[in-house]
DNA sequence: TCTATATTTCGATGATACTGGAAATATAGA
DNA sequence: TCTATATTTCCAGTATCATCGAAATATAGA
């Protein structure tokens, strides 16, 4: 993951509502969630929440798809596991980081 | 980590001039650097780098010492070793997220 | 084609963040 | 105490972000 990449992901997760959005989506699984009911479940105007979805997929975590009138969302975990990735590789300061203590692989 | 830290965190590192500071930091280890090095380092006004600076030490990110008329700035990997936990317990779906293929430990 | 549902886009408003020069503060040495 | 260095705080200007009602778009069924 290059470091524009990393920004955009990090700033559209640095929200409460956008982190309550993702987090919603993982527990969804990959069969994601209707717009509707994402807004039902959060409590927040249909207008908002577009806004703060647009910035989720924009950022590449999380996908879109229609399904008749409505817009299925789903988390992409791939995105996170590579954001996961830059922040251990780059910004741990070797084995004091790194949750499971393993620093072998480095992934551009 | 709670989810008011994290969001700290995160919209702390999602900055482009923060990140390369704090990348810095990383690199420099645990000594840390003078502000005035990273503004050379960084080219950028000293007004600006000290905003960044109090920015990411709220955040936690980075911890402050004096030593004479400098002040230090050094990554605190804790912190980050708290975050990186936070994404991969709370917003990575199973298996398929974690970068090592490990889920079984669970580091605070 | 008409109506209902699902969601987005538009637009205006308010809030928050970023920038950088100038002034203020802290420390040190002569 | 005077001067120099290191850094922050203050301030004003600009830019970007968040909010949400209203209007527009997309789909489906009668």
């Amino acid at each position: 993951m290059k470091v524009q990449a990393t920004i955009e992901a990090l700033s559209a997760l640095a929200n409460e509502h956008r982190l309550a959005i993702y987090r919603l989506l993982v527990q969804a699984g990959p069969e994601g969630r209707a717009a509707g009911a994402i807004a039902d479940n959060l409590g927040m105007p249909a207008s908002s929440l577009s806004f703060h979805l647009a910035h989720l997929n924009r950022a590449g975590l999380i996908s879109q798809r229609r399904e008749s009138r409505s817009l299925i969302y789903a988390a992409d975990y791939a995105q996170m596991n590579a954001l996961v990735g830059f922040l251990t590789e780059n910004c741990c300061g070797g084995a004091s980081c790194a949750p499971v203590a393993d620093k072998r692989k480095k992934a551009s």
